[in-house]
RNA sequence: GCCCGGGUGGCCGAGCGGUUAGGCGGCGGGCUGCAGACCCGCUCUACAGGGGUUCAAAUCCCCUCCCGGGCUCCA
């Protein structure tokens, strides 16, 4: 126990840093074995699960739909690459409770001797026990389907005799690093307190929304470079749009971009949860809002205001840009005033053509994390990000 | 060995019978004293290979190669 709470504590971190909201109830499994035992009990009395020797098994013959989500064979279930236990009546029959043998730390009294759950079934009882006995989605990495939803699937369904038990099936892919497969022996492995501490977790957010959640995605330096430009590009515009409403003249509305860039975004993410085509929503609206900012001298602040409004608002309709707030200086108001001077200065010496000492001016305060930009309408600061 | 997924342009990555995905990078142009940011254009015989089916295939069928997952007591 205390080793799960070491994990759970770390998975907890981690999830937070990632801004990854919490579920309202996270049960455990452990807690739930009286539950377990339950279900056990009712599936042995409808005839689905049958004891031999302290052990207890799922009778897959009583359960025809078994192999509806992976689409496996009955022919090809009863192969097998291990031996399986010769007493159960089927080699396609899966443990509900297991005996626990001599030496066996982790177990529970029950109605069949000392033992421990097969852990297919808690799952069942604690969605049952808290979502009820059909649920619209579940998720879970594609390595599950069989045989852990599977037999998921067979248990509650034959339990409750109603169907389906699970709407939709949400399987994830897996995730490589440099094209190989993560593993402890290759040592190519990365912690998400590794990956936080060289990426900020909205650019790793970014790089997993880029590939569909089904797709196998590849963490690799180049990848998240990527993810780190286009979601840099979404923020310097968000900027722009919201320095620029300051000064914006009165008027303007909602361009029809906006409310294309919406429907189609909607559209994409009804389409099983289509990031990557919803980013591209995203990156079309930068662009139009950035379109629009070139070509009108003097922006009106409604239109200003329908771009920001709706970029943000789509990007954190997908967990990006949570805590954005448009980048200020965060100096003290007297170093702003002395900045203004100091930029003030650069423009009068640019305008005499004195470049060599301008240019100085600004590589320096680049150096120090301020990026000075030359266009039409004056020099224009950004302030690098942390 | 068997069963499922996949292999898309220099790179990432959608699409899954006919219509521009998008991004990164590169090239050219605009704006600039320069740089950057941004905009416009180009990068268009891209769809692992070989056979089919079809008026039409990246998309359907067959074979081969490669990658990932699974094949029941890890969940």
């Amino acid at each position: 126990m205390e080793l799960v709470d070491k994990y759970m504590f770390s998975f907890f971190q981690d999830m937070d840093a990632l801004g990854i909201r919490r579920p309202n109830i996270q049960p455990r499994a452990s807690m739930h074995i009286l539950d377990m035992i339950e279900m056990i009990k009712g599936l042995i009395e409808k005839g689905h699960a049958y004891v031999v020797d302290g052990n207890v098994y799922f009778d897959v013959s009583t359960f025809p739909d078994y192999g509806k989500l992976s689409g496996i064979k009955y022919e090809d279930l009863i192969k097998h690459r291990i031996e399986p236990d010769p007493r159960k009546r089927n080699p396609a029959d899966f443990a509900l409770w297991k005996k626990a043998e001599r030496g066996y730390l982790l177990k529970w009294n029950s109605p069949w001797g000392e033992g421990f759950p097969g852990w297919h079934i808690e799952c069942c009882v604690m969605v049952m026990k808290y979502l009820g006995e059909q649920i619209d989605i579940h998720g879970g990495g594609q390595e599950l389907i069989l045989p852990h939803h599977e037999n998921e699937i067979a248990q509650a369904e034959a339990y409750t005799g109603k169907k389906p038990f699970v709407k939709y099936w949400l399987h994830t892919g897996f995730l490589t690093i440099n094209g190989e497969k993560m593993s402890k022996s290759l040592g190519n492995f990365i912690s998400i307190k590794d990956a936080l501490k060289k990426y900020e977790a909205d650019v790793i957010r970014m790089f997993i929304l880029s590939a569909h959640y089904r797709s196998q995605i590849d963490y690799n330096e180049e990848s998240l470079r990527q993810a780190e430009i286009n979601l840099t590009r979404i923020r310097e515009t968000l900027d722009k749009l919201h320095e620029l409403t300051e000064e914006a003249k009165p008027g303007g509305k909602s361009p029809p971009e906006v409310e294309n860039a919406r429907k189609s975004f909607i559209e994409a993410m009804e389409d099983d949860f289509n990031t990557p085509r919803a980013l591209a929503e995203i990156r079309r609206l930068v662009r139009a809002a950035n379109s629009y900012l070139t070509t009108q001298s003097r922006p009106e602040v409604e239109t200003l205001k329908a771009y920001y409004d709706e970029i943000l608002e789509l990007s954190r309709a997908l967990g990006l840009l949570q805590d954005y707030t448009p980048k200020k200086s965060g100096y003290p108001a007297d170093v702003s005033k002395i900045l203004d001077i100091l930029l003030s200065v650069r423009e009068e010496l640019r305008k005499r053509r004195l470049y060599d000492i301008s240019d100085d001016i600004r590589n320096k305060l680049e150096k120090i994390g301020i990026i000075v930009e030359d266009t039409a309408t004056g020099p224009r600061i950004r302030f690098l990000r942390e």
